[in-house]
DNA sequence: CCATTATAGTTACCTAGGTAACTAATTTGT
DNA sequence: ACAAATTAGTTACCTAGGTAACTATAATGG
């Protein structure tokens, strides 16, 4: 196995993946980055842009068009905070009752996505992925 | 370990990965997706469009820009096939001539992101994704 | 033989993510 | 206290990849 295999089929996994993703999202006129920060507000409830950018790992810019959309959508409110220079970002009504019908089905897609892969190589592969993740860090 | 977790430290290594190699690639005025094109040229010989694309699993349109931008800095050359429909790509003299460069830079590169992770570890996470990926297609 | 169908590539337009340059608000340092 | 530096977010513009609609050529079937 050479690096540039390694790194070639990383890349293939992580796209196939997000279009999978993107394509069971459609019916609900949503995508996978959207996804993403909707998923993170219902966890841990209302945060900043700055905040959602650390935890997806994305730079600010992106982070403005995917809430930019999700705002147009009305799935999503910004607040300024005490800090005028923040914009918390919460859910609204709307996207609450929308919710769990997002969930089961990102949930199903995933469970397909992993069908063929046993719960052990899910394990081992999470743990190699993390330890490299960290290491490049 | 949900899915989410798993799905998510993909994209994020993958994303790394990528910016990374660009970064090592900027002194060149080259990008992945490029290089990816480059690579694949020199080891396979002359290809047409529709077979880097299959190589590289992508659409044909994103293959059609990245081609477009290498005839541009003159690293390639498109010559119409017998059949009238295809393109021959191949490789210019000049970019013969910058390769050994660029290989050696990104072989460098590669080696400096896999530092922390071990050859056996490299082995396991390729034998994993590759199964993986298999078993979505 | 010619009409239909299939294929290679392009164009237009979308999401996703990146950097650089900017604005506005908050901290810091003297 | 106020000038300078830092920070949150936006805008403009770039690469990367996707779909849909199109053109031109090649292959096929009646």
């Amino acid at each position: 196995m050479t690096s540039h295999e390694l790194f070639h089929t990383l890349h293939q996994l992580s796209r196939q993946l997000t279009n999978k993703l993107n394509e069971a999202l459609k019916p609900f006129g949503l995508f996978s980055a959207q996804w993403a920060v909707l998923f993170i507000l219902k966890t841990e409830g209302s945060l900043t842009q700055k905040e959602l950018c650390n935890y997806l790992f994305v730079e600010a810019p992106p982070m403005t068009r995917t809430i930019q959309r999700l705002v147009k959508q009305g799935f999503v409110n910004q607040v300024p905070g005490k800090d005028k220079r923040e914009k918390l970002i919460q859910l609204t009504d709307k996207a609450l009752m929308e919710y769990p019908k997002w969930e089961s089905t990102v949930f199903e897609t995933n469970r397909s996505l992993l069908k063929h892969l046993p719960a052990t190589s899910q394990e081992e592969l999470f743990k190699l992925q993390k330890g490299w993740l960290h290491g490049l860090l």
